[in-house]
DNA sequence: GAAGAAATTGACGGGGTGTCAGGATGCGGT
DNA sequence: ACCGCATCCTGACACCCCGTCAATTTCTTC
């Protein structure tokens, strides 16, 4: 669809060639197609072909791609995980207190979620209780890049010594967890959730029990 | 394996029949064989062939009790939930003050986790990245317990008037991403958990934002 | 334009799914 | 003790999905 500069403007510099073109259209091809089969079955009821079915590609094409339907997910997941991840860090490099860190985490993952619920409904069957979380290479990065910001954040004495790595699950669990809740009411108020996740947390981890390793002390009373 | 008062003692009211036996006996072989299969391959890559292989039983036989590996899945989920809820309920219900509500439930979750590992596992693939979470009737019915609890407090005024299915959504959240990575290190220690998690709540939600319905305002600063 | 590289195609062997007719087995009545 | 019935078990079957691969088409390079 999108075809500027194909052979309207100057081919200059590295036109892509068509075989690069098509090989990206195609992928794209796939990853639409799997995105709107995973909406409409569920994860665990879709299947490669269905997916290839839902493109004008062969079945075998799909190899080429990917390698498994898991693989594709991966892919999607992976996308999403980019677009946010960067965003989300940089707010917290900029925060200089327990409130600024902990809001604008809560506050940019929720509006992203209200945002782009397309690619959250992929999670979950519409009519089925079962739900798929594929924690990929892209996630989980996310995720030690929090524990990473809440351990520069106590090195720097923003933070008490709380158990990082406990908080970053807690808040990761959290964000999950309400954001379900948050889209199964219409309209969506990303505001109202973070914060109520905020107050949360900005309240816990003054009386969080203090641990440098693995000991277990109360924190302020 | 348990015969108990088979045909030894008294064979005085409704001894089963043997029909009867045999079909438990196979429902119980089907559901052990299911848990050990899920607990080595994953539930992705287990196969409803992979179960019933782990059986003296024939492929028939299987869809006589489930009908597929998912309503396996379920069944084991729901026994997880029936031994734990009425625990955690009734725990809640003695607790007088917001400390004892919250410590209370995530000590039980949390030490159930630890000792029960083996049915946890089964949620996980080991090298897998996948997670896949079912959420039950029974599991629901959990939840939904939870905030019903969290609504009796705030009436009785033990809790301030939070948005109580927010607070639910956190709380599981809580529970089940901290213990996840409880159960990543050893020797596990739900006593650790339970304490970091009921910190946060505790100071929480004396500061959440109040909401009776939808609507937001700060709690105490 | 021809030779070569690269990508696409669809048919194929292997295996999983759910079903069903036929056989085995416990149950109740005589 | 035996028979007829109901219930359950069995494994073969038809169907579909998986991942591969030789043949073919499409692009690139000279």
């Amino acid at each position: 669809m999108d075809t500027t500069l194909l052979k309207s403007s100057r081919p200059r510099l590295e036109l892509p060639g068509k075989r690069e073109q098509t090989k990206a259209q195609n992928r794209q091809l796939i990853l639409d197609a799997a995105r709107q089969v995973f909406a409409e079955l569920g994860y665990g009821a879709a299947t490669v072909r269905d997916i290839i079915r839902a493109t004008p590609l062969a079945s075998g094409t799909f190899y080429n791609y990917f390698k498994s339907k898991e693989e594709v997910f991966q892919a999607i997941r992976d996308e999403v995980a980019l677009a946010i991840r960067p965003r989300l860090h940089e707010e917290r490099m900029k925060a200089e207190t327990v409130e600024e860190f902990i809001t604008c985490t809560f506050r940019t993952f929720f509006e992203f979620v209200a945002s782009d619920r397309v690619n959250f409904r992929t999670i979950r069957h519409a009519a089925d209780t079962t739900r798929v979380r594929m924690d990929t290479p892209e996630v989980i990065a996310g995720f030690e890049e929090l524990r990473n910001d809440i351990e520069a954040a106590i090195a720097k004495g923003m933070f008490p010594p709380v158990n990082a790595d406990y908080l970053m699950a807690a808040i990761v669990g959290v964000a999950f967890e309400v954001a379900e809740r948050m889209l199964r009411s219409e309209p969506h108020d990303p505001v109202a959730a973070a914060e109520f996740a905020s107050a949360l947390f900005i309240a816990g981890v003054r009386t969080l029990p203090y641990a440098t390793q693995a000991g277990i002390s109360s924190g302020t009373a």
